[in-house]
Order: C-alpha cells, then structure tokens, then sequence
RNA sequence: GGGGCCGUAGGCUAGCCUGGUAGACUACGAGGCUUGGGCCCUCGUGACCCAGGUUCAAAUCCUGGCGGCCCCA
C-alpha cells in the first residue's frame, strides 16, 4: 500500500497524519470495526517487539520475571479496595453470560492486574525472605472509554500493556524501587530518543489505591502532552485489603508494601508521532524493522555488475548483524522504491548504480534529514555503524529541543491561558502546593494538570494562583 | 456530558443539495518499454457501512444502529 501524502502534513492535521502513515506503513490498522480496537500488521507488530524487547531486557536485568496472568477477575476480587474500584467503575467491561448461562457471578475484563495478582503473592509470601518479588507481564487490557478514542493512543483493547509489580518488606524499600523503576524508564526512553517531562500526578489524579503516583509525559506535535509511563507507590493498600502479609525475622506479621508500574503502546504512538515527518515514519536504528535498505539502480547493458555489487553489500551488512533488505523488485523503479521506504522509516537506504560501481563507492541516504553521501566501498560496514548512531544522536537531539521549545514557564495566568489556549505545548508555572489551587488553575486554564516537576529542587517565587510562597513547579497542558 | 461534520473499490476521492446507467486518480493482475526521486502505453479486476422507512425508483431524502473526525464542557 502506498500512499500520497501531499495532503497529510504532520502539523495541520496530526490526527489525520497518524492514522495514514501508520495505516500506509502496516504499523497498525484502525478500520477494525469495533470502537477503540486496532490491528498490528507484520511491520507494526515487528516494531512492537523490538520496542519490547529492550523494556524486556531492562526488565530482566533488574532481577523481574515476566509472568503471565488471566484476564478475567470476579467482581469480588475487583472491588476488594474500595477506592481502586471506584475510579475504574464506569469504564469496566463485563462478562455476564457463558454460553446462554448467566453468570453467577460476573467477570470482568482486567482494566489492569492489581487485584488478580494481590491473590497469587498472598499464596506465594510466606516470609521476609520471599520479599522482594518483582514481575512483570505484557498482555491486553481493557476500558470501555467513553471519550473520544484515538488510534493506538486512547483504545478500548489496550494491546500492550507491560504492567510491573512488586511487594516489599518496608515502605522504604518500597520507595527505593519506584525510583528505580523511574531510572529503568528513563533509560527506556533514551534508547528510543522520546524526551520526557517526570512529574508527580496531583493527589487528586494518582492511580487509584496509590499512595503517591510518578508520571511520564511526552509532548505530541498537536501541543498536547501524552502519558507514556506510570510508576506508583501503593504502600499497603492493596496488601490490607488482600491480606497478603510476611512473617518478620521476630516472628510477627506485617503487610506488604507494593509498587506498580506500567507503560503501553502510546510509546509507539509517540515514537511515530514525535520522529515522523510529513514524508512518513522516521525510526530510530535501533527498533527500525529495517535498518539499512537497498536499492539498486540497473541501467540497461549494466543490470549484472549492478545487482552483484548490491548483493555484496546485502550479505556484508547481514553478516554484521544488520536487518537489512534488499529491494530487487524488478518492476517497480528505484524512484518510487525511495518513496516507499521512506514512508516506512527506513533509517538508511543505500543506492547501487553504475556509477557507484564503477568508482568503488557506496552512496548512502540517511532517513531523518535525507541527506546523501558518498563512502568508499571497503568501509561500508563502518560507515553505516557511524551513520546509524549519528541519526540516534541526531533524533534524540531533536526531540528534546522541539518538545523544550514547547514548554513555556509562565509568569502570570495570562501568558499561560494563551499559551495552552493556542495549543503551543506545555505550561510551568509556581505553585503553593495546594490542592485548591491547583483545581482552580485547571479550572480556569481549561486544561489537566500533570503535577510537580521532580527534576527541579529549588523553587523560588510565589504560586500562580494565590501569590503565597511556591513550593513546587506546576506543570499544565492539554491532553490526552 | 453538549454540539457539528462525515462513511462510495485496498488507498484517496467525484457524484448527494435538485432521487433515475456510479466517474477519476492510485493500488492490484497480464503484456511491452524504462530505471541516480513517484516513467510511459495497452488491456483487465474491483465500491455506494448496516437495518428500517418514503418512492414506480434511494449512494442521494427520513429514522435508528455501528464506525470515524472536529469543536466546546
């Protein structure tokens, strides 16, 4: 499938933009006909792996099994913590019937695992010496969304949820884990070159049944800002109400503490929507599904020396390690091969001609800026190792100065409502600290409130809306 | 939660107001010719979201459903 992209600008109509080029790219298919459900073709889902298997390697480095649990949860289980239930009550989808039996009891699709998971730790603590236990799974979870859902980014079937867990002996421990996990997340997101805002969720917006909630936010070229990560303390909310407890050194019990944390496949959402251009998809290196393509260019008389020349260069590349491809379509011309696999992402294509032959050179295509260069033909591994991490470089450079360009520190309402009125990104402003003024900032900013920013330590000023002494910076945008 | 727009081949669309044979481009298949940025020619396959209603006749008008987009709260 290919597609004319004349009229699919990034930033007129970004909605438009992403649903095309990742249709276009068979990265994910929308037309499913159930609201809020996608499809992840051969590319996307190629994508979707590589993407996962650098969270599964951080993952299992830090000492996590991946694990596997069921999807349906008994309604008694669900409403075990009371606040927890509440929150997701109207967003449940339910299984009544089996078969043309009414269930005794209903199930419900998990919204997330907390409480299917709180009963097997219960039956697998026994003592200090069980803790900590760190796990994590990928699977679907459900929410009947009742606001507009989005492709890949506000879905009904959210089908890449990487939820962790863990239970701990104290509440340090505990804390000392979700830092942990934010510096996992972290370096999640430098690999593949999304910039981040971390901020602590307003204790009105934290997960339901948290203590405290950490959040990862990225900006979209829309200026709306997308959760793409959560990190929660649950201190001993869930253990309480699922009676999971440990037997000390001193032999008296105590709860478990627990954490949770996830992300989904709105990181591939942003890592499509923040690197891609009006051109297409623009991937980085490492998750590219292919990383070097290319394309020989066989004038008539020269077809073999082309061809041979090329399929040198394919086998070198593959004999380093590279997933690469080479494009020999006989009836499709070199011009509208260059289309294609730039749509796709491509990070380098490669150009094989008679010229190229003739003089002992390669000509590569770097995808992010298109520029071309010439490298003589015994370096071509070499080079495209150098060119691989110099578009890494140059993709997370870019990232981060579009996104810092859009994060306006406002001194008055006034500049802050515009700001957010015009959809220019996100505002950050000082802050009391204060529940009331932060509800009233979102009020009268028409706009969410990510929370405080955790980056900074030093806050100087006085808060925005009630002129007292700031403590903290406030972070305000549209969303998601 | 409120309002608006929309649904026609795989993709992108014309036709709808004013009811009467559904047209282009692209993709796809066959053949020929080309090949350093979407070549060209010939032939061919392929569509009115679903359910009702109005009518001699519905892609077109009406109602509902499903699905999509936008704006406001």
């Amino acid at each position: 499938m290919t597609m004319t992209l004349q009229q699919r600008k990034k930033h007129e109509n970004f909605s438009e933009w992403f649903e095309q080029v990742t249709l276009h790219t068979m990265v994910y298919d929308y037309r499913f006909p159930v609201k809020g459900c996608g499809v992840w073709p051969g590319y996307g889902f190629k994508l979707r792996k590589l993407v996962l298997d650098i969270m599964r390697n951080l993952l299992d480095e830090s000492g996590h099994e991946e694990c596997l649990f069921p999807t349906l949860i008994p309604k008694s289980l669900l409403e075990k913590e009371s606040e927890h239930v509440r929150s997701f009550e109207g967003e449940v989808f339910w299984i009544t019937k089996g078969g043309f039996t009414e269930l005794g009891e209903k199930l419900a699709l998990r919204p997330t695992s907390e409480t299917v998971i709180m009963p097997m730790m219960k039956l697998w603590i026994k003592d200090y010496k069980d803790l900590p236990i760190k796990l994590y799974q990928v699977v679907s979870v459900f929410r009947y969304e009742t606001k507009a859902t989005h492709p890949m980014i506000r879905v009904r079937e959210v089908t890449t949820f990487k939820e962790g867990h863990s239970a701990h002996a104290t509440y340090e421990d505990a804390e000392k884990h979700v830092w942990n996990m934010v510096e996992l997340y972290k370096k999640f997101f430098d690999e593949l070159c999304i910039p981040y805002l971390i901020s602590r969720r307003p204790d009105w917006d934290k997960f339901a049944g948290a203590v405290y909630s950490i959040a990862f936010d990225t900006l979209m070229p829309d200026g709306r800002a997308l959760q793409v990560g959560t990190v929660h303390h649950l201190g001993q909310n869930f253990s309480k109400a699922f009676d999971v407890k440990y037997l000390r050194a001193d032999g008296s019990h105590e709860y478990v503490w627990t954490t949770s944390y996830g992300i989904s496949e709105r990181v591939i959402a942003a890592l499509i929507a923040i690197h891609g251009d009006d051109h297409g998809l623009v991937l980085p290196p490492k998750v590219a599904p292919i990383q070097v393509v290319i394309v020989p260019i066989p004038y008539k008389g020269k077809e073999l020396e082309v061809y041979e020349e090329a399929q040198r260069a394919y086998n070198e590349l593959k004999l380093a390690g590279f997933r690469a491809t080479m494009d020999d379509r006989r009836d499709v011309t070199p011009g509208s091969k260059f289309y294609e696999w730039e749509l796709k992402g491509v990070p380098i294509r490669i150009e094989v001609g008679p010229r190229d032959v003739e003089r002992g050179v390669i000509t590569l295509v770097r995808r992010d800026n298109l520029a071309r260069e010439e490298v003589p033909r015994n370096e071509l591994v070499a080079s495209i190792r150098r060119l691989a991490e110099n578009i890494t470089i140059a993709l997370k450079e870019n990232a981060w100065n579009y996104m810092k360009s859009r994060i306006l520190r406002a001194h008055s309402l006034e500049d802050a409502s515009s700001f957010i009125r015009t959809k220019k990104g996100i505002v950050e402003m000082t802050w009391c600290g204060h529940s009331e003024c932060g509800l009233a900032l979102e009020e009268n900013l028409e706009a969410k409130i990510l929370g405080a920013a955790m980056e900074t330590i030093k806050v100087e000023g006085k808060c925005i809306n009630c002129s007292k002494e700031a403590m903290k910076i406030l972070r305000v945008a549209k969303t998601y």
